[in-house]
DNA sequence: TCAACTCACACATTTGAAGTGC
DNA sequence: AGCACTTCAAATGTGTGAGTTG
């Protein structure tokens, strides 16, 4: 098995595993400890990748170590530099609707969860430079934990109210449109709006039956009910959700890996990076009033709650009157002055409401690529659980997810995702099968096959092992 | 008692099938 | 027949506020 120490011995010896223990690298300042300490805390979750990315030239014994501390630290930071940590040299990322969320940031950025799942406002949308238009990578995304803390919102702002809750799953989610070129990435700014935050841990792979519908949706329910209609075996529903704390502080996390497929046994690289201002707690339901008014005022989908939308308070207030006072009443006042409000109400924000989206317009051509993954190559959306055994969980604890297919002639069961970490330690050794065939979902992904990522659908994710929520 | 959470609701937006015209 | 465009209905994404839970 690879321990992170052999995928960074630049760390050195002192590597520790599991969580990060706040302030314990202090002769960091802030930022550089949080970076050095970067690989440690979540690298293990990625190693199923990186375990499998392409690329050609070297295998991953042979990839030259991380650099001890990425390059951007070696200077000061600009301010909202995203802290990087990578080995794909000339590779930058920049965030595209800084501005928006600098805005939320400003105020202290809250994102709701619900069992059902919801996604994040602003999403993150970042532009990429830097790569190879030729070959082809992958893009993720992670939430981790910023800091041990559980937060309590005190009327005015947040504030630590003791230790946070055990850490919940990780998973990744894969942008649907990995693996794709260079240039295609680097053509458009890539966005993670479909990502969906859960505080939900009843089904341990975050499968939430989406609600079906007549129509072939991409990405839901309706690419089930195509399977069955073409007389394939039905796939699961995907998971949909990464699981976090409520009032607990989190930071997303955008992987880049150089990679040919999922599942090749070669790895080109990677790089990853985090943005200051993304940094958020998570929330049932919103605490700060500041916030509830920025996220109506910039969420298209909470345009009815603006000041002339017909779901503000004082409509609100009149339909309930209305109902109070009986049908006729009701019927008669509907198509009278109530349909036009001609005052203030309480969901505005001065001046500040925006007549468009900036978050949600579609950049261009990203709708066409959403109904049409690039490059003729496979959507794939997908998280990845968090191999536990690297955060310390006991080993009597169940060994993998029973769609998690054990190494081929290991003759043994891998215990979480060791199976995909057990990786050749020299140049053209396998300890798998050669990689899968180009063919983006081949059956043996889709029935769970000798693969060590076990492939649900385009657009679907993936479990790559899992662990005990209680 | 109270903070945190769940749920149903109404409204806005998104999406893709069906219809239409060329 | 095939393509482009429009229309329409259902799915989906929002915040709200009452009710529930611990």
């Amino acid at each position: 098995m690879y321990h992170p120490r052999e995928l960074y011995p630049s760390l050195g010896a002192g590597y520790r595993l599991g969580p990060a223990q706040p302030g314990a690298d202090s002769s960091f300042p802030p930022a550089l400890a949080e970076g050095y300490r970067y690989p440690e805390l979540d690298t293990p979750k990625l190693d199923c990748f990186l375990s499998g990315m392409e690329a050609a030239p070297r295998t991953l014994a042979a990839h030259p170590p991380l650099p001890l501390l990425p390059p951007a630290m070696d200077t000061e930071p600009a301010p909202s530099a995203p802290e990087a940590l990578h080995s794909l040299p000339g590779v930058s990322l920049s965030l595209e609707n800084r501005e928006l969320w600098k805005e939320f940031s400003s105020v202290g950025t809250e994102m709701i969860i619900t069992k059902a799942g919801r996604r994040m406002f602003p999403a993150c949308r970042v532009s990429v430079t830097g790569l190879d238009p030729e070959a082809r990578y992958l893009f993720l995304l992670d939430v981790v934990p910023v800091d041990g803390a559980r937060y309590r919102w005190q009327g005015r702002r947040w504030e630590p109210s003791g230790k946070a809750e055990p850490r919940l799953p990780d998973r990744v989610y894969i942008h649907p449109d990995s693996p794709a070129t260079g240039a295609h990435w680097m053509r458009q700014p890539v966005s993670f709006h479909r990502v969906k935050l859960t505080n939900s841990t009843l089904d341990p792979h975050g499968h939430v039956r989406p609600r079906l519908g007549l129509q072939d949706r991409v990405g839901g329910a309706g690419r089930e009910a195509k399977a069955e209609a073409q007389g394939r075996e039905s796939l699961p529903f995907p998971p949909s959700q990464l699981i976090l704390h409520s009032m607990h502080k989190y930071q997303p996390r955008i992987h880049l890996v150089r990679a040919a497929q999922l599942c090749s046994q070669h790895w080109g690289g990677m790089a990853s990076f985090r943005f200051p201002e993304t940094t958020f707690i998570s929330v049932t339901a919103y605490q700060n009033p500041r916030i509830t008014q920025l996220k109506i005022a910039a969420n298209p989908f909470a345009k009815g709650f603006r000041e002339n939308g017909r779901n503000c308070k004082r409509e609100r207030d009149a339909r309930v009157k209305r109902k109070l006072r009986g049908p006729e009443s009701a019927a008669t006042e509907a198509y009278g002055s109530g349909d036009t409000p001609g005052g203030p109400c309480d969901s505005t924000l001065g001046g500040d409401i925006r007549e468009s989206d900036p978050e949600q317009a579609p950049a261009p051509g990203e709708a066409t690529a959403a109904r049409a993954p690039p490059c003729g190559g496979p959507s794939a959306e997908a998280y990845l659980l968090h191999p536990a055994a690297f955060h310390g969980a006991p080993s009597h604890l169940p060994t993998r997810s029973p769609s998690f297919p054990e190494a081929p002639d290991s003759g043994r069961s891998a215990p979480y995702s060791a199976a995909f970490l057990e990786l050749p330690h020299g140049p053209g050794v396998s300890g798998y099968p050669a990689a899968p065939p180009a063919a983006p979902f081949a059956p043996h992904f889709l029935q769970g096959g000798p693969f060590p990522l076990p492939y649900t659908a385009p657009g679907g994710y993936l479990d790559v092992g899992s662990k005990p929520m209680y």
